[in-house]
DNA sequence: CGTTACATGTAACACTCGTTACATGTCAAC
DNA sequence: GTTGACATGTAACGAGTGTTACATGTAACG
């Protein structure tokens, strides 16, 4: 059975999905539940315990469907990051990633504020993905810039709600990498080739 | 002659660059510059019509950093992103481009209060590194990817502070685009001789 | 010297904020 | 039926917000 403070997490959950958390603000949360900043204060002691609890069980919940995903897409691998960001943008987990892309920021503002909510998410999103690097490319360099593009484009995302044109940007991008990738394969067997006729 | 009004622009513009723009508060803000509110709102109406003025103001002085940068470096072309990136990072206008990401940011989340200062700012980044694409590979996709690429690494270097890391990641990007443009050329090479022989 | 425009400070207003004191309701257990 | 734990509402407190009313200073001009 549901305690009333779980029922309550959903319903501050759903709040929090739809108004986003940089102007919270207990009373019109309380009225838009139907009930008063005295029971919110009740049952989580502060707005900070209700944050950190809020953000907590969203946090969670991610996760699971991370989970899901990966664990679906188990033996057929290719193209991770193509994957993940389907993933990301899709209609049921969107709205989350998009309240934590907040977080991140506001945190950047104001880490006094926002720093410690953000520890308890240790969902690093570019180190994730980087794990689906082959070896041999998975550079500091390369890393960060993977990390910045999945960052970027979605920021644009939120900005301009174009799931379109960031989609191909992403698509782009792994072009890109295939065709580098494929440039440096053929100078290394070009390379091979010469030096197999030096030596023959 | 400076103005009263422009001598406090200037300094509301410098405590703006320390301060961020999120927990603006007319009180401290007097505090700092030594006056009072009320003077403040005298100068510029409001606390909206002060911010304007401000961020104006903050504008001009960008625009000219990047005129002089431009003029500068008029002959010498190449790597204009890489260009670009060190002036972005550089002391004198980081402090800038980080209230002007903090101002986007803000109106992600908050189009009603910020949205309108942004219009103001048409300072889009994107668009202005896009125009040293060469045009062929001037897609959408490739014009939202370079974007998205800078927006990310700038975010990431204000999160971490990182310049060594993410210029890195900049050069790696930059060294990904050559590499798949010398690939593509070479293809294209390759189906001409291939043609040229069929017909032969 | 008086007037007039600009500049500035003090104190208040009306509001919102997170939080709390106090009272009351509900409902199961003894 | 009374006790006691949980749940909830009303109203207030103290602090902070942008803004304004009122008074006062300064300095140039007639």
């Amino acid at each position: 059975m549901q305690t009333r403070k779980e029922i309550l997490t959903d319903e501050l959950v759903a709040y929090l999905l739809e108004h986003g958390l940089s102007d919270l603000s207990l009373r019109p949360l309380a009225d838009a539940l139907g009930t008063s900043a005295r029971l919110l204060i009740y049952h989580f002691e502060s707005k900070e315990g209700l944050l950190t609890e809020v953000l907590d069980s969203m946090q969670t919940r991610l996760r699971m469907s991370f989970g899901g995903m990966i664990e679906r897409r188990a033996g057929q691998s290719g193209r991770p990051l193509k994957l993940f960001w389907d993933w990301a943008i899709a209609d049921e987990n969107y709205p989350y990633l998009k309240l934590l892309y907040e977080l991140q920021i506001l945190a950047v503002q104001n880490p006094a504020a926002y720093g410690h909510y953000l520890q308890r998410n240790t969902s690093n999103w570019s180190e994730l993905i980087a794990t689906a690097l082959p070896e041999a490319e998975r550079t500091p360099a390369m890393v960060t810039l993977l990390g910045a593009v999945f960052d970027g484009l979605f920021l644009e995302l939120m900005s301009t709600g174009d799931r379109k044109r960031t989609t191909q940007a992403v698509q782009q991008f792994i072009r890109l990498v295939d065709e580098a990738r494929d440039a440096r394969l053929a100078v290394q067997k070009k390379t091979a080739k010469a030096s197999n006729t030096r030596r023959g």
